[in-house]
DNA sequence: CTATGTAAACAAC
DNA sequence: GTTGTTTACATAG
């Protein structure tokens, strides 16, 4: 096949890259820079609008863009730009290290430089170095100053001419013998959609996620043992080896056992769709539930039959007609439908749940392993699977929905413990708290004009509010608040999903609801070059800088980062009530002399919030609560036994404890309305820039925020 | 569309 | 290994 690349090389550059066009520069905008270092002169795909991103794989968000640069980045020279042996230039070296270390796995192997430590064997390594000269000889365009070893044709478009040449117009990452592709289940798929072959693919480029193979499949273990044997039958009925297909792609290691693994949902649209996720329909972690049996029954025979994996999925080996779509199968067991039961457990979501659990707490707030046990306390399901490995899969989306939704707010716990404590945010808004957004961007729906143009007009608004509010906001800067409030404004304001995409046309600039590095006082992480360069005249809060000063920091990440605040554990070093809002250089882990602020602690110092008897409590020490465990929890919930109680085994707590969120809106609305002061510790607070396009905008706000510093500060908008 | 559940990659600890 | 953050993708409404 690559030799097959490098003979069309020349031909297939220039049809092939019309139709990618639209990929690359998808991939352009999100700081991937690929196009930008395309190595081809004539590359179709540069987008000119967008400047390239800094290369520096040490001045990009630690993550996950790094792993995407690599394959990206044809050229050797890039390396140059960037003298790696400085580590104050590029923060830790542990860092560069990791960035430029061996690769995570066999796809970003393949893809990588190969001057990198690409171990694929069958990569585009191995030809180039074998005949570089051949390579170079059949491409007429410059064979004599060519870029590469193996050409003029840049990564890119190779690829592009590779997955244009097979006949289906796709290929996998590992497929890099021969057409067709051999079946190898889910490792194939797109996602959902049935592929259509005339179109381009769904471009699912993630600056931030290298492309696995394992992605794609979920691993065996987490597979009902019924749909394992199918998918080993239907695999092997396909008369292809996926050990071997595996194998090809080299250096995956863990990642090839698990792609290799031949699991799978059969058929079905759930779990043979390619997805790297699971679906709600028999996750896993319910894979003891006794309705897998009849989901495996119902889905099998209709969605299956007999066909193999990849003809189930809509590839037809040796190009022939793509077999019709393959139908749609629910998943949801009969039992769970009988019982209108959304969730095995109950009527009530995780963070629900979560949000019981917490506010059973004496003080409102408790650690993740105690969210953990309170779930196993409460909820028979739960309870019922609490072994390390049942427990995975809940556990994990008890920590998803904490991080993911703003209504949790984590209080980074600077004591020797590590773990944070978990706290429903005050001022969530009442309603719908929604999800953080989800990076949509990088999908070719996503950038449509018509999405553009709706964010345009959302973000216009939020924009006028937004000075509205600061206006406010600056206007009263005496009183009594806490991070949260501010945090949680610029929450309200920008936690739409209309605020994404905003940052598309800005390279290297990634959309991001959350980052880590939003958290200044974490001193692991790097100072890119990119913040000097690109976010210059970003200019962060004041205090966001302060005492890290080499920290990044993303405007996006302020955005949404509402849940995360920091205590400084003695509480004695200038914070509100010991609370130190992200301003403090991570202090030497000690024991805090007192205890992390309870939820009380949290509201009392926006006012006392009468709805919410939580807040009427005294302050309890928190270091050895115990979560109020729910009456009735262990009720006659068990197994689906009882209809009429699901769900019902929580109903009792919101009696108890009124929402807190009623609190919330409360104050919310007078922090909003009041301008309800800030603690002094953010007196200089500036608030942070926010994805909003008008950058116009945004610069007059900072010009005043700077001018006025911090206080003051009246808007003419 | 949104909300939700699930799996998983990754990083930091 | 645990904790957190994100991303992807699935279904349901
Ligand atoms: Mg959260």
């Amino acid at each position: 096949m690559l030799e097959m690349l490098v003979d069309q090389t020349a031909d297939a550059s220039s049809s092939a890259s019309t139709s990618t066009s639209s990929v690359v520069s998808s991939s352009n905008r999100f700081g991937g820079g690929a196009d930008a270092f395309l190595n081809t002169p004539d590359d179709v795909m540069m987008n000119d609008d967008l400047e390239p991103i800094p290369r520096d794989r040490c001045n990009t968000w630690p993550m996950r863009r790094p792993q995407l640069e690599p394959p990206l980045n044809g050229s050797p020279m890039i390396h140059d730009q960037i003298p790696e042996e400085d580590p104050d230039l590029f923060g830790s070296s542990e860092q560069c290290g990791r960035l430029g270390g061996p690769s995570t796995n066999g796809s970003t192997a393949m893809l990588h430089s190969p001057d990198g430590n690409s171990s694929h064997p069958n990569a585009f390594g191995n030809e180039m170095s074998e005949s570089p000269d051949d390579a170079a000889s059949q491409n007429s365009k410059k064979a004599t100053t060519r870029r590469n070893a193996w050409g003029n044709m840049s990564y890119a478009e190779l690829i592009t001419t590779a997955i244009m040449a097979s006949p289906e117009k796709r290929l996998t990452l590992a497929q890099d013998d021969d057409f067709p592709p051999e079946p190898r289940g889910r490792c194939y798929t797109w996602p959902m959609n049935q592929f259509d072959p005339n179109l381009i693919p769904p471009h699912h480029y993630n600056p931030y996620q290298p492309i696995h193979h394992h992605q794609q499949l979920p691993h065996m273990h987490n597979l009902p043992q019924p749909l394992l044997n199918l998918n080993m039958t239907t695999l092997t009925s396909s008369g292809s080896s996926v050990a071997s297909s595996i194998g090809g792609t080299g250096g995956g290691g863990a990642n090839a056992t698990t792609q290799g693994s031949p699991s799978g949902g059969g058929g079905c649209n759930q779990q043979a769709s390619g997805s790297g996720g699971g679906s709600n329909g028999s996750p896993s972690h319910h894979q003891h539930e006794q309705t897998v049996g009849q989901m495996l029954a119902a889905t099998v025979p209709s969605c299956s039959s007999g066909m193999t994996l990849g003809m189930s999925l809509g590839m037809s080996q040796g190009g022939g007609p793509m077999p019709p779509k393959k139908k749609r199968c629910r998943k949801k067991p009969t039992d769970q439908l009988a019982q209108k039961k959304p969730n095995p457990w109950g009527e009530e979501s995780y963070s629900d749940i979560i949000a019981k659990a917490l506010e059973s707490s004496p003080d409102g707030r408790l650690k993740l392993n105690e969210i953990y046990q309170w779930f196993s306390d409460n909820i028979p399901y739960f309870r019922e699977r609490s072994s390390q490995e049942e427990a995975a899969g809940w556990k994990n989306s008890i920590r998803h929905n904490l991080s993911l939704h703003s209504r949790f707010m984590r209080i980074q716990n600077e004591g020797a413990g590590k773990s944070s404590w978990w706290v429903i945010n005050p001022e969530a808004k009442p309603g719908r708290n929604p999800r953080r957004t989800r990076e949509r961007s990088n999908t070719i729906e996503a950038t449509t004009k018509a999405q553009l143009e709706k964010t345009r007009r959302g973000a216009k608004k939020r924009i006028k509010d937004r000075a509205a509010l600061m206006g406010s906001l600056h206007s009263g800067l005496n009183g009594n608040s806490v991070a949260g409030s501010i945090t949680s404004i610029q929450n309200d304001l920008y936690d739409d999903d209309s605020m994404q995409g905003q940052f598309d046309n800005i390279p290297g600039f990634r959309p991001r609801t959350q980052s880590t590095m939003s958290v200044p006082g974490n001193s692991s992480r790097v100072s890119p070059s990119i913040g000097a360069e690109i976010y210059d005249d970003l200019e962060f809060p004041s205090w966001v800088g302060e005492t890290t000063p080499t920290v990044p920091q993303i405007p996006n990440d302020l955005v949404d980062r509402t849940d995360q605040m920091r205590i400084d554990g003695g509480g004695a070093n200038g914070g509100v009530n010991g609370i130190q809002i992200k301003q403090e250089p991570k202090p030497i882990k000690t024991e805090p002399i007192a205890p992390p602020p309870s939820y009380h602690e949290l509201n009392s110092v926006r006012g006392p919030c009468a709805q919410n008897p939580l807040l009427r409590n005294p302050i309890v020490p928190s270091t050895n609560f115990k979560p109020m465990p729910l009456p009735g929890a262990y009720g006659n919930y068990q197994n689906g036994g009882s209809t009429t109680n699901a769900g019902g085994w929580l109903n009792s707590v919101p009696t108890t404890l009124p929402g807190i969120q009623s609190c919330g809106i409360v104050a919310a609305q007078h922090t909003v309305a009041s301008s309800s002061a800030l603690p002094i510790d953010l007196e200089n607070l500036t608030l942070p820039d926010q994805p909003l396009m008008d950058m116009d905008v945004d610069a007059l706000i900072r010009h005043e925020l700077s001018q006025a510093g911090g206080q003051h500060i009246h808007f003419d908008l």
